[in-house]
DNA sequence: TTATATTAAGACAATTTTGTCCCAAAAATA
DNA sequence: TATTTTTGGGACAAAATTGTCTTAATATAA
């Protein structure tokens, strides 16, 4: 089960790696040290990362000492809104079959039992925060 | 959240109008009917119809009466079966990131947390057959 | 045995997603 | 001011998914 798409699996793993480098001072980090270190393709990522800069997510700089940083702080910043934002709003609306112009009134026969799937998962998204993905990466036992 | 290909709700919505039909003299029925009645392209249908037969989901049967009809009763066919079939046996081994060559040895920042949601949705798919996902129609309430 | 109805199979086209490339705009600094 | 570094934005290319079409194989029945 793919759940997001590539874009957004970049997006959250260079966000990852902004947030788990302490970066006292705040200063800029770049998209093409991001992208190395990631293995991600430069332009693709400034391409999603634009969009995170126009929904308030990051903050970004041109020129030299440029780059891009955390807008908030790392517990503040929840999977949630990076997926509607990714993603769109209507992420966990769609729903299983993907039937048209369907819905709670005449649902059909999956409804109910997607309903609570997603509900589950949108829960979790909700309580998780950049903060809590980094945690295990200080102590070296994960990685990006 | 898109969690399944178009081919597999093609699939499971035209299964779920096989099943709801109830057909106590085991007729055979043909894609044609279905991909009418469901607004499914006929040929786009058959092909994954094909893969649903070759792996004993259905049977099927060429010419005059022909078409194709469940292979098993419908309270035995599970979504976590027709999920195998059509997306791949490692559906719920997919991760959320798709890091290349990660697991539990080296996780990344997100592992445990999908760990857990994979977990809930492929418990809801092992229960979940053919019959309970028709249940709802024959009062009309709901529709496919 | 011929015509017909149906699935099987594969070639091909359209669309969407992913990835690459080029140049413009902005900011720092020399 | 000129040069360099960086993001912004759009055109384009490649790949994957979805959809269409044509023909073959098979079974039924007249
Ligand atoms: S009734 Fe619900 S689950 Fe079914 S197709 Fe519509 S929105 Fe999706
Ligand atoms: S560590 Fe787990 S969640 Fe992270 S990329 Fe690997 S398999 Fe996916």
């Amino acid at each position: 089960m793919r759940a997001l798409s590539k874009a957004t699996i970049y997006a959250l793993r260079a966000l990852i790696y902004v947030a788990s480098k302490d970066n006292k001072d705040q200063q800029y980090v770049t998209i093409g040290e991001i992208s190395e270190e990631l293995n991600i393709s430069f332009h693709f990522l400034t391409k999603t990362f634009q969009v995170l800069t126009q929904n308030g997510v990051l903050e970004s700089h041109r020129g030299p000492h440029g780059g891009v940083l955390l807008k908030k702080p790392i517990d503040r910043i929840f999977l949630i809104d990076l997926v509607h934002i990714l993603e769109g709003n209507d992420f966990f609306e769609k729903c299983l079959l993907g039937l048209p112009g369907c819905g709670e009134k005449e649902p059909c026969p999956v409804h109910n039992f997607w309903k609570n799937v997603k509900g589950s998962l949108e829960k979790e998204f909700e309580k998780t925060s950049l903060a809590h993905l980094i945690k295990g990466i200080s102590t070296g036992k994960m990685r990006i």
